[in-house]
DNA sequence: GTTTCCCGCCATCCC
DNA sequence: GGGATGGCGGGAAAC
């Protein structure tokens, strides 16, 4: 789709409509892909929203999603209306050591056990948004007080970025090693929600898992007791030791992407068991990764190399510029991602290899 | 039948 | 006022 405005744009619209249409070919995580590749280059510094937007031939609504998504793990910075600065892998590290001062800041305010989740995603009484209590109000630094900053920081608590940064700092402010997206959204919401918002809720964090799935930071998997789905991060410490709860993901799919993931079966019982474990202890339980635990970030390096390259394919929105697998020119290819090795990782699904091996 | 998640409406923000 | 941004949930593909 060579970046053509309209008709390109709407790729599934109408064309693939018909018999061809596969929401497989249009994930989030494979756009994000796409994205990645797009820009994750050495001449790259800035990015314009509609430019992504032309050439991932998709319609902008889909690039904020993952803009937003980006930018909480600091691969991107808002420069400008339209316009983004391109901080690469490299930046990520450092966002991640953000958030996770963060997290354990908020935890120690609030009783740590117990859902440290929470953390700044205080939407929790979402639903009356009117609320003035500013009890709410996201850690984000935002005024507050009149109703118009209560909206907006209701809405910004709402926010897909913020989810994204709370749902990171399950992983990071924790042992926590994998979690189902029901239970992170349960830890994110607290109690006592109704299963409306839980669903909608659950919706945004497929969203995120998909575009950090692309990134290779977490990786959708499962429990062998439940076999419930459940998300490990791999971001910082890339490799767990001992994952006693894993199943072998021979496929996994970088979510999204498709290979729409796993053939495992979920069945009620299941989910029911998994979802046994309520925040407090459910954190604890989850974990598997126990110990490595302060150091982090900087440890990403040498884990994530181990994540093998794997293949990759352009879906629907190849990027246009890009060139076909295996052509991207060497420099861009040259630095992946400064966030070290995650370039080995970063982008599994997809099936060409050579693509991903040039950048090794 | 359930899970996953694309799609686009439309509220809100911002210039 | 109008374009930019992005929350939200319907509904269909995938399982």
């Amino acid at each position: 789709m060579a970046a053509l405005p309209s008709s390109s744009a709407l790729p599934d619209s109408s064309s693939s409509r018909h018999h061809t249409y596969s929401r497989k070919q249009k994930s989030l995580g494979l756009l994000c892909s796409n994205f990645l590749s797009l820009y994750n280059h050495d001449g790259v510094h800035s990015i314009g929203l509609d430019d992504a937007a032309s050439r991932l031939g998709v319609e902008r609504r889909r690039i904020y999603d993952i803009v937003n998504v980006l930018e909480s793990v600091g691969v991107l910075s808002r420069k400008a209306k339209n316009q983004y600065s391109w901080n690469g892998f490299g930046a990520i590290p450092k966002a991640l050591q953000d958030l996770k001062e963060e997290g354990l800041r908020e935890n120690c305010s609030a009783s740590d056990g117990n859902d440290y989740a929470k953390v700044s995603d205080d939407e929790d009484e979402d639903e009356r948004f009117s609320n003035p209590t500013g009890s709410q109000t996201s850690t984000a630094a935002v005024p507050k007080s009149s109703s118009s900053s209560l909206k907006a920081d209701n809405r910004r608590e709402k926010s897909l970025a913020l989810l994204t940064q709370n749902f990171v700092k399950l992983f990071i402010c924790s042992h926590v090693n994998m979690i189902s997206l029901d239970e992170a959204a349960k830890l994110l919401l607290g109690d006592g929600h109704n299963s409306s918002i839980m669903r909608t809720k659950v919706r945004r964090l497929y969203d995120i898992a998909n575009v950090l799935s692309s990134m290779n930071l977490i990786e959708k998997t499962h429990t062998t007791d439940t076999r419930k789905p459940a998300f490990r991060w791999l971001g910082v410490r890339g490799k767990v030791k001992n994952e006693p709860t894993l199943l072998p993901e021979s496929r996994k799919r970088a979510f999204g992407t498709d290979v729409t993931n796993v053939s495992y079966k979920k069945t009620k019982a299941e989910s029911s068991a998994y979802q046994g474990f309520s925040h407090s202890l459910n954190i604890q339980k989850l974990v598997q990764c126990e110990n490595s635990s302060q150091e982090d970030s900087q440890n990403s390096q040498d884990q994530e190399c181990e994540r093998t390259s794997k293949s990759y394919q352009f879906g629907p929105f190849a990027p246009v510029t890009v060139a076909k697998v295996g052509v991207l020119d060497n420099n861009n290819v040259k630095r992946t991602h400064d966030w070290e090795s995650l370039s080995s990782t970063f982008r599994p699904q997809y099936h060409n290899q050579g693509f991903w091996m040039q950048f090794l």
